[in-house]
DNA sequence: AAAATGACGGTGT
DNA sequence: TACACCGCCATTT
């Protein structure tokens, strides 16, 4: 299983209403230092339904990127639509980010 | 094997 | 708060 399968199958146990940055992510797959590669898994989503890949967020809470149709505002309003606390235009981390941690093999 | 490609992150101004 | 810089990295050419 590669890194990005990993990140992936990672990715889709963010429940709804919570997002999780870049910069987690590559911990939890192993990588700590592979923020930016995934931020290229992300933009590759190919399965797009299946992964949530819109609860990914920057460690700072802004939403940086999304190359489904409509962009970053889609982006905004799916989050805001499942419950993510906002502060303008950037997640409310201490409120909804994802701080627990999820293995591969749970 | 080497270079290019980004939806990053931390630091400094 | 906001930029610009620069180091990092898996994957694909």
């Amino acid at each position: 299983m590669s890194f990005k399968e990993r990140v992936y199958s990672l990715l889709r146990k963010v429940p709804k209403g919570k997002v999780v940055t870049y910069g987690q992510l590559a911990k939890m797959a192993g990588k700590p230092r592979a923020a930016r590669a995934i931020g290229v898994f992300m933009r590759i989503n190919p399965d797009a339904p299946r992964t949530p890949c819109h609860r990914v967020v920057a460690s700072d809470g802004s939403l940086t990127g999304y190359s489904a149709q409509g962009g970053v505002k889609k982006k905004k309003r799916m989050l805001v639509e499942e419950g993510v606390f906002f502060i303008k235009d950037k997640v409310d981390l201490a409120k909804s980010c994802l701080n627990n941690r999820y293995t591969f093999t749970s």
